[in-house]
DNA sequence: CCTGGTACCTACTCGCGAGTAAGACTACTG
DNA sequence: CAGTAGTCTTACTCGCGAGTAGGTACCAGG
């Protein structure tokens, strides 16, 4: 990058999507400390005092980049989701909607699960924020569901363990990107609703033949 | 800290781990980039040189931390584990272990947990290392006792779910103190072992009675 | 062809933090 | 009461990276 002298001349609306790429790019690289302003202008194709004038300091940036990154996926998984069937496949479709967006976005989510829940910066805010909904979200659909009386508090922490499994199982994926999203899905669909009791003794869930 | 001039002349082990203890506890609030040897050097009571000359660089520093705890922790969920017994047993021991663990050194498992998911250090090989460890054995776990025949991907993804799960669980366990961390663990074993399918129909697991 | 406005640049300042040089204090050993 | 080994300090260097000053190229419309 870099390597020719001036840059082409474009609009500013244009310039802020590559430099918003290029910053995901190099933040999921290399993390948010790590990251420098200068790689992030040479890989964007332009000089440093133009990502202070479009976008601002470096923790705008970021902030920016994760707000962006995370609404994506948030609505991602907002758009899979079927809320008017029945429980456990309105998880299965949450489940597959989430790793098939990871899949599609793996710089996206580094950035979003990597980099901003180590710093604890200002954007922790936006990120835990942005956790605290899926959380939340699981956490209801568990209470809705569950016949047994079941407190908040319970709730709560099952949904962010839950929450926690995927996120571990993403990463793991980034290692084993051989595997198909659906395959992933589908264990830690079976992990979370059979429970190894029942995998141990052969008990698979399985989705509802196709409509 | 350091508000005398002169600190007590100690012999080296003594410092030692008074520095590891000090290091511990700023990088378990920073994290690895924002933690600077000069409050490192100041929560410990001594001058900074002292650190280079004891613990070597910051990267040794922090790798000498993070191979400590890790240790401290292996060591203390292998002895609470009892591999003689049933597979769901000795998941549940282990996780007894694991939340009694983390209980009692929050700022050890902060180190460990929060800086484990930052990639590109030369620490990373000893975290992903460690954890690896842990994925393994829970791998292990799964294959050994399981009936219907399950490839080896199948069992460490979902080790891999498993221990994100606990990891996060424990995450959220930090912002709600007030549980007893029997309590923490008793639903992390009823979620993974029974499965919100079970869970939602009411049955749920509980240890075998005291022998 | 000037006049402004917007995109874009080179070439700095400046503070912060990793790491060090050189020496001062303390305590034991003969 | 020297000598010396180990502890501990003040007071630096030096590079890196965030952020900026002060321009230059390019494209309107008059």
């Amino acid at each position: 990058m870099r390597t020719e002298g001036r840059a082409k001349r474009l609009p500013r609306a244009v310039r802020e999507r590559q430099i918003m790429d290029a910053a995901i790019d190099v933040f999921s690289r290399l993390g948010f400390h790590a990251a420098s302003m200068d790689e992030i202008s040479d890989v964007a194709g332009i000089s440093k005092p133009m990502l202070y004038a479009y976008l601002g300091s470096k923790e705008e940036l970021f902030a920016t980049c994760i707000r962006r990154e995370a609404t994506r996926m948030m609505e991602a998984i907002a758009t899979g989701v079927e809320p008017d069937q029945e429980p456990d496949v309105q998880l299965w479709s949450g489940l597959r909607a989430f790793f098939g967006f990871v899949g599609e976005n793996r710089a996206s989510w580094q950035v979003l699960h990597r980099q901003a829940s180590t710093q604890g910066g200002p954007f922790a805010v936006e990120l835990s924020d942005m956790r605290g909904r899926a959380v939340s979200l699981v956490a209801a659909l568990l209470t809705q569901s569950t016949k047994a009386p079941a407190t908040t508090l319970e709730a709560e922490s099952l949904a962010a363990a839950l929450v926690g499994a995927g996120e571990s199982l993403a990463e793991w994926w980034l290692d084993h990107p051989e595997e198909p999203a659906g395959v992933v899905a589908a264990r830690l669909m079976n992990l979370v609703w059979m429970g190894f009791g029942d995998l141990v003794d052969g008990n698979v869930w399985h989705p509802p033949s196709r409509r």
